[in-house]
RNA sequence: GGGGCUGUAGCUCAAUUGGCAGAGCAACGGGCUUUUAACCCGGAGGUCGUGGGUUCGAUUCCCACCGGCCCCA
């Protein structure tokens, strides 16, 4: 197939037709002839003529008459193509074209007697040959990992794969708005750094071999930014990409995008105003509602609100609601682990209530968490970097928003003491063990900065895959990420193809 | 880490109680001037994921491996 095509091309270049042209006037896309003239009656003639650009999708062919549909990106045309009105140049292309073949199309809006909004072209240009066989025309490209693999013929096939990278767009277009239009400053940190800090979990490695030195891709943005608040960037926020080496599922990808901000002379309960400004006009501006549908785990697609205010819940409220008897911190430790074990929730030697807490919470609350909840109050066994509670110095001023049981964002006082940040991360090594990979050496600089003074910050991490997923309606996180990671294979197409383009070259020189 | 499912033509999918491998679309040849996933006729296309084992015979049964999907931890 890809011979034959091959030979087309070379058939056609013969005939001295530019068959890789580098340019093409387009006058209207196919949106805009639509908008100009969907209200025409069937067999109608405006006298306007219009050059539109695409690939070729279906070809309906009747021998001296043509069908094709062609797809831009703003939509799809036909093209009415008469062996009659056709220019001698054009006339020879059209046995020689392929669906998928990019075509130029000149010539005059017309309607056909059926009424489909046509081009009567006279003039039909190739701009660019499909050498390769597009997936199938009914079903298209189904095969998850296909389509995550072969992410350019998911495009051409699923439009609404399309649609799902455009509202992304949409969605971080929106976020970066929101957060200029409050005065916050866009800056870039490292990615590339001496320790992987600001958040438990395992780093990627690499090596600088000029300067001879191990770095870790960067696990979060926090610290960095933190700093910039101590040199009096009062508002600062990144969208940046963050890198985990952990496992690959449903909700995680190795790589991934995520928005941190923070805010000088602010708490975590200005941050909640915040959140419940931005998610909604995020959501706004994405899709233009602020009603998601959502499809329940056993159930049909359920609407859900992203409408504030948002349910605000303790922590500790949450999971007395889910024993059915108060828990607080001073609930006998055995106690606690006895209602983890008949539940199921594993626990481990020497977790002081608000781990236990923090696991029950986690397992049993957090899932059931359906409409759009602030969960305020965290234990600080499990909140090292932020600010203790102003009543309550065994909890933080921490709050993480859970929407359709996922977490979206995770924010905080940030805790500014140095003193008391010092001691947490010293204690992080009780409580990980000292050969926890996800264990990092303390971040001298960063403590070192906040003996500097920062002022009272409130910090936000917000992850914007995961709100892209609830705003498209995608349920795994490969679906909203162009290009997910994924164990490299060798396309089986590869070795045809090499060798038959290869042999097309040695015939070139 | 545990469990379940899965890999067959370029794509989407069948079939086989172990006996010549099937369809639609795409591609190829032919026909057709108003189609809408056009239609009609014809021919072609396969390392049945890989490697072992059992068997007269394995795509099918068994084992291992390589991918992938889902659920649970």
């Amino acid at each position: 197939m890809v011979r034959k095509r091959l030979a087309d091309l070379e058939g056609l270049s013969e005939r001295e037709v530019d068959v890789w042209p580098a340019r093409f006037d387009r006058t209207h896309s196919t949106r805009e002839i639509r908008e100009s003239y969907g209200h025409l009656e069937a067999d109608a003639r405006t006298g306007q003529t219009a050059a539109v650009a695409g690939r070729v999708r279906l070809v309906r062919d009747f021998g001296r008459l043509v069908f094709i549909t062609l797809s831009d990106q703003t939509g799809d045309l036909q093209l009415f193509v008469s062996g009659d009105h056709l220019a001698a140049e054009s006339a020879e292309l059209l046995p020689h074209l392929d669906l998928g073949d990019w075509v130029g199309a000149t010539g005059e809006v017309i309607t056909t007697r059926r009424g489909e909004l046509s081009i009567g072209v006279d003039q039909l240009t190739l701009l660019a040959k499909c050498l390769a066989p597009l997936p199938e025309k009914w079903k298209g490209l189904r095969d998850v990992e296909q389509r995550s693999r072969h992410r350019h013929l998911d495009l051409v096939v699923n439009p609404e794969s399309r649609q799902t990278f455009e509202i992304r767009s949409a969605v971080v277009a929106e976020l970066r708005s929101q957060f200029h239009q409050r005065g916050f400053l866009e800056v870039d940190t490292p990615i590339l750094t001496s320790r992987a800090a600001g958040a438990a979990a395992r780093p990627f490695r690499t090596h600088h071999n000029a300067l001879d030195i191990e770095l870790y891709m960067r696990i979060a943005t926090e610290l960095y930014l933190k700093r910039l608040v101590v040199g009096g960037f009062e508002r600062v926020f990144e969208i940046g990409r963050i890198f985990r080496n952990e496992g690959v599922d449903s909700s995680h990808n190795p790589e991934f995008t995520m928005l941190e901000s923070y805010q000088a002379f602010a708490d975590y309960r200005d941050v909640m105003d915040l959140v419940e400004e931005v998610i909604p006009a995020v959501a706004r501006a994405a899709t233009g509602a602020t009603v998601v549908g959502r499809e329940a785990a056993d159930g049909p697609s359920v609407p859900l609100s992203l409408e504030p205010p948002f349910r605000k819940v303790s922590m500790l409220d949450l999971v007395s609601g889910q024993m059915g008897e108060e828990v607080t911190l001073d609930t006998e430790p055995h106690i606690l682990g006895e209602m983890a074990a008949s539940r199921g929730v594993e626990t481990r030697e020497g977790w002081g209530a608000g781990r236990v807490i923090y696991e029950l919470f986690d397992r049993l609350s957090a899932p059931g968490l359906w409409e759009p909840t602030f969960v305020v109050d965290y234990p600080l066994e499990v909140s090292p970097l932020a600010r203790r509670h102003r009543r309550e110095p065994r909890l933080t001023e921490r709050f993480e928003l859970f929407i359709a049981g996922v977490e979206f964002a995770n924010a905080f006082s940030e805790l500014n003491d140095p003193v008391d940040q010092l001691s947490r991360f010293e204690n992080q090594a009780s409580l990980l063990g000292a050969d926890d990979p996800e264990l990092h050496p303390v971040d001298e600089e960063f403590v070192l900065a906040l003996a500097y003074g920062m002022p009272p910050t409130g910090g936000l991490g917000l992850g914007v895959d995961r709100l892209v997923m609830l705003l498209t309606g995608r349920t795994h996180i490969r679906d909203v990420i162009l290009f997910p990671t994924l164990r490299p294979t060798e396309n089986p197409l590869w070795k045809t193809y090499r060798r038959l383009l290869a042999r097309r070259f040695a015939d070139l020189s």
